[in-house]
DNA sequence: ACTATTTCCCGAAACGTTTTGGCTCGAGTT
DNA sequence: AACTCGAGCCAAAACGTTTCGGGAAATAGT
């Protein structure tokens, strides 16, 4: 009685705000709170009539159920993360709408985050979305993020890799992106067989996996080509614009400037197509550009960007996949998942002018 | 007791998983749950001695505060969301970001939303968001999501528009974006005094109060100049690259094909020159193009596009301190929050070609 | 020496769900 | 007539927090 007025008390001094509850709909179904919960997760035991008072209050109560309580209870929330380095990258973007059609077919909803390539940011999220009890996260981890550091932030919570992935021993889920050193191979053999001798490369970081395997797959096949790589052609970036920018200019001025240039993702292929339109070379008569990712105005450059396509959209998806049906104790695609690349040639690249 | 051992025998059953609450540092820290508590919370009246045995416990069991529990029992989440129609806009990607930074410095996280532009996923996200209990959204409306059908499924949640709005009435907290009328006016009046008067303009769907504004402008300004607007240089698109794309088409096509195009948004301004680029035509010698919404790409196209230029940033920081101080009950900026827009002078615009 | 105040801590209730076990009622089986 | 059984419903406990109302001990005030 105490209880049922000062609620009632309550909700009038603040009328404001108040979310309906589940016990008002038991109320104005006349049924009991369990009841109502049964109908709702439709159980069986339910009665036609019963079932069709409770929808109607629903309706004209306009209940919405509480997911924080049902997450506390449930002890699981039907909610993943999916942490990526730049939303400003179509890659990335292409990838979590794969990872966020997946989930939502599989009944999961899914948060994003957006590191901005810092480790800094990505721990927030990553902790954030820990405290929210996510079911587990998809992670492309920052460049700075190496290690085990997500680990201890993130509890025994399931974690896959997508795209980039860590060097050291961490233990995840699963993990999903491409072969990245076929990937580079052929790329690196398209240059190549253009006549290309003198090829600059602008990788990532080398603390992912990624990168790495880019850079092996380039090198691997000069060799094959009886051709010495050159390491001062060789630069390191940190997959933006801007450092493209800067190590294409180095390429660009240095004392032997190479006939083509490769990039191992796109933004850094954008800053490099900067560089050289800055510098006034012709594209791709004075210098070829290969770029790595394909994205939807890449046509709309001149010279249209010859790219190594990835399946950023598949990536997510099959990232997801593992996902979720790891959390449900499912066997999955096998894992490491690599997926196919595709070398998309349009004109950014052609044979080197004779010197 | 029994209570004890059946956890115990729970947690020896399933060792797997299992979050560790605020009762094990109590525990570990030989304190009280509530104390615990006060001492996370840092309120007074907890010694020195005690709040070091609860860091201590904290720190050795990893502790992580179940931000479940605490919404549930705070009834606010200190979160808000953000929907908007299109990630891969950058503007729109500028636009979470400013959200999402002013909302860290309030102590805020932010969920973000990416209804590809369609009423329906754009519904799944807010409903989804409500049963979070966000305390707030701010939302750019998908284009078809005309009148007030958001507020049935957001009960009574705090809304801020931004960059888009209604026309029909519509109960919030807030609105911010650019005065597009004015925004218009200047680009139109920045293409007549070029020496253009066949402006072909490609707005957006009218359902939002923000194209209207723009096309007002634009036809304002026409009127000033003593130009009648002339209906069939007025085509309405999608704010997308593809519609952009076909309604150029048309323009260019047609029997009088304008000195110049106008787009009412970046997506569309791309579609345009994808178009241009098809027929032949040189920009700006055979057609000008002036653009909405500057991006960081803008300047490797050629031409370099000639913008408006929107604060996206600063829109969607706006948006978040709008949303953020009606949430805590506070006074905020005057709503509707106009920022200023600024014409981007590049090179996709010239005096048109003598006939 | 007694009381008032302050400091430090704790137990219990509450937030909105789901689930478990049990109750009631009527129908079918012996 | 006594019983089993299933259908349909419900009360209460639990999930992990915070907060409220005290209580005990120490300190201060008379």
């Amino acid at each position: 009685m105490s209880k049922a007025r000062t609620a009632r008390l309550r909700s009038k001094a603040k009328r404001v705000k108040h979310h309906v509850t589940i016990r008002e709909v038991a109320k104005a179904a006349r049924a009991s709170v369990s009841t109502v919960s049964a109908a709702l997760n439709n159980s069986d035991y339910v009665s036609t009539d019963m079932r069709s008072r409770i929808d109607d209050a629903v309706k004209t109560l306009r209940y919405r159920p509480n997911d924080l309580a049902r997450g506390l209870r449930l002890q699981r929330t039907h909610s993943i993360a999916i942490v990526v380095p730049d939303l400003s990258n179509n890659f990335y973007i292409e990838l979590v709408r794969g990872a966020k059609d997946y989930s939502a077919s599989a009944n999961y909803t899914v948060l994003i985050g957006d590191s901005r390539d810092s480790w800094e940011e990505e721990r927030n999220y990553l902790d954030s979305f820990h405290r929210r009890r996510v079911d587990g996260v998809v992670r492309v981890p920052a460049i700075n993020a190496a290690g085990g550091k997500a680990r201890s932030i993130l509890g025994n919570l399931p974690v896959v890799y997508a795209d980039r992935y860590p060097l050291v021993r961490d233990s995840y889920v699963g993990r999903v992106g491409v072969d990245n050193a076929r990937a580079a191979e052929s790329a690196t053999r398209y240059l190549l067989s253009l006549g290309h001798r003198h090829i600059g490369v602008i990788t990532g970081d080398p603390s992912s996996g990624t990168s790495v395997d880019r850079l092996q797959g380039f090198t691997h096949t000069l060799r094959i080509a009886k051709i010495r790589p050159d390491r001062s052609m060789i630069h390191t970036g940190h997959n933006d614009m801007e450092s493209g920018h800067f190590h294409a200019m180095q390429l660009l001025t240095g004392p032997q400037r190479p006939t083509a240039i490769f990039c191992t993702n796109n933004m850094m292929a954008l800053g490099a197509l900067a560089a050289i339109q800055e510098i006034g070379l012709a594209c791709p008569e004075d210098i070829s550009l290969l770029g790595f990712d394909d994205f939807y105005w890449a046509t709309l450059l001149r010279p249209r960007l010859t790219v190594v396509r990835q399946p950023a959209r598949e990536i997510g998806m099959v990232a997801a996949r593992l996902l979720i049906d790891h959390i449900e104790g499912r066997p999955s695609v096998p894992s490491p998942a690599l997926l196919e690349t595709q070398l998309i040639v349009r004109d950014s690249c052609s044979p080197p002018k004779k010197a």
